[in-house]
DNA sequence: CTCTACATGCAAATGATTTGCAACAAGACA
DNA sequence: TGTCTTGTTGCAAATCATTTGCATGTAGAG
């Protein structure tokens, strides 16, 4: 072994870091799925829609490429559902925010976030730096709205 | 079977409704580690308190009797880590806000909420009536932020 | 004290996510 | 282009939190 003048994958590869990153077919694929969607997915939901356009990838592929960017920050897992579910999007494209319909179960991203400026003067208040937040909403969309006979009667999500 | 005079546990019981709830010594001891924890705890969490008082309790014991009080209204069940645990804290106790140090992962309590009406203005512009919601800060606790050497060092709850 | 619905323990079942391993492929370099 | 190394994939088995079936135990009304 030729130690010193190896081949380093990476640019600035340092011992014990991250390994390098090789872009294949199929993770072309889920960042497309990724960001061509609007909301957070589920691994089960990009390998639905993986598999519409190329079939044949394994969901275990998928959760490792999720993972994998989650570990070098371009992707964030957030926990919305209480069915054990854990949804992902790119931090590119992630809206921080969502509206969680209890009526259709559907998900809305807000834009801007409506608190920004009072949650972080409010905590740093008590002593604590706030470096990031999150925050969703429940209740009904407008659609489930017009149809619903009485408020509880859905389960909830939360 | 004596169909016109048969024993009713509740006092208006409801056909295909929630069933009769029995305090249990159990229970009574779930419910007061609950009641003593000033943040929201895993069904782990609490069998390890339970235990401390009275061993023997069964952790699906634990799963059932939180589900049962979720399902009555006086529970709560709330995702906020990202490693698959749910955490749970009854109701009339819920600060329903928390602040989450990254550095080391301890949950604060916010006592009352910063962002009450901006939020459901918002969301109504938007044709969404809102019902409930859910914030959380991730940042530096007062003992971390001090003895920090830089930020990013930690792993990521969320 | 009796009786019945509800609660419990235990072990097995679930369901999402992770991991071991052998086969494969991307990208650096000759 | 071919070689080589490291990273990637599929598959099946392993994990881990949570749920459930079933037989037994008990709270609480009468």
């Amino acid at each position: 072994m030729d130690s010193e003048h190896r081949h380093e994958a990476g640019a600035n590869q340092v011992p014990g870091q991250l390994k390098g990153f090789r872009m294949t077919r199929d993770r072309r694929i889920i960042l497309q799925v990724l960001r061509e969607s609007g909301i957070p997915l589920t691994a089960e939901d990009i390998l639905e829609r993986v598999n519409a356009t190329m079939p044949d990838i394994a969901l275990s592929t998928v959760y490792r490429t999720l993972d994998e960017l989650v570990s070098r920050g371009s992707m964030q897992r957030t926990l919305l559902s209480n069915d054990g579910h854990a949804f992902f999007e790119l931090v590119g494209h992630a809206h921080r925010h969502y509206m969680v319909c209890l009526g259709c179960h559907q998900m809305f991203p807000i834009r801007k976030c409506p608190v920004e400026d009072s949650v972080d003067s409010a905590a740093e208040d008590l002593g604590f730096e706030v470096t990031d937040h999150s925050l969703v909403l429940y209740g009904y969309c407008r659609h489930c709205r017009s149809g619903r006979q009485s408020p509880g009667s859905d389960q909830r999500i939360r």
